[in-house]
DNA sequence: TACAAGATGCGCT
DNA sequence: GCGCATCTTGTAC
């Protein structure tokens, strides 16, 4: 719906648009309020030829149908009793995709912290525990597109990372060539981002220009 | 602060 | 049944 966000998710690699992705807000229009924070930290999942993706060599389910739909479908799995969410990028059919695994708390936090019974930098630094600090509990969402469901992406309301640095995807381990490859992406400095060292976190800036 | 292990539930075979 | 794109807690340094 939103052409925009369609062209957003579709122009260029996948691993250039996850780049591209942080620091753009996510909004969550809850039934509790309203939620948003600063993307901090994304993977990409480059489809049937990545050994590490759910579409590997064009694996096709019910619950992984989200990626193969527009670019800026909403794609919502479970893991280990935990929700995550992904944004699917590239034209209908072709099944990449973005893991969203952190993000920066900006408007809602109270309800983030009652949601999840933490503050600080444990409320979203991980992609079940934001998931769990906006209150989505279920996949009602999933297939819908960014902009056209209660969840967004403001892509002009947002900050500029001073750095970026990259490293392997968490949590996947002997998938071959693919297991090691440079595919995350996080604000350099960011607290909200997971694994990362207390000595490695900028207070100051939060790695934001 | 770094690492190890158990909890936990659902989708797929 | 099994495996998983996770999280939390406990223990040792």
């Amino acid at each position: 719906m939103s052409d925009k966000l369609r062209k957003f998710f579709s122009e260029g690699t996948t691993d250039e648009i996850t780049k591209k992705l942080l620091g753009k807000l996510l909004v969550y229009n809850s039934p509790q309020g309203l939620m948003s924070g600063y993307i901090t930290e994304a993977e990409a999942y480059l489809g049937a030829k990545d050994s590490a993706a759910h579409a590997y060599q064009g694996k096709r389910t019910p619950s992984n149908e989200a990626l193969y739909g527009y670019p800026g479908t909403v794609y919502i799995y479970s893991i280990h009793s935990r929700l995550c969410l992904d944004i699917a990028t590239q034209a209908k059919d072709t099944p990449e995709g973005i893991l969203i695994r952190g993000i920066e708390p900006y408007q809602g936090i109270k309800w983030m912290e009652r949601n999840r019974s933490k503050h600080g930098y444990n409320l979203t630094n991980g992609p079940g525990k934001l998931m769990q600090a906006l209150g989505i509990e279920d996949k009602k969402m999933n297939l819908l597109e960014f902009g056209e469901t209660d969840l967004d992406i403001k892509l002009d309301d947002g900050k500029i990372p001073e750095k970026i640095e990259s490293s392997g995807r968490i949590g996947v381990s002997d998938r071959g060539k693919w297991t090691e490859k440079p595919y995350r992406f996080y604000v350099a400095g960011n607290p909200y981002v997971s694994k990362m060292a207390k000595r490695d976190m900028n207070l100051e800036t939060y790695g934001w220009k």
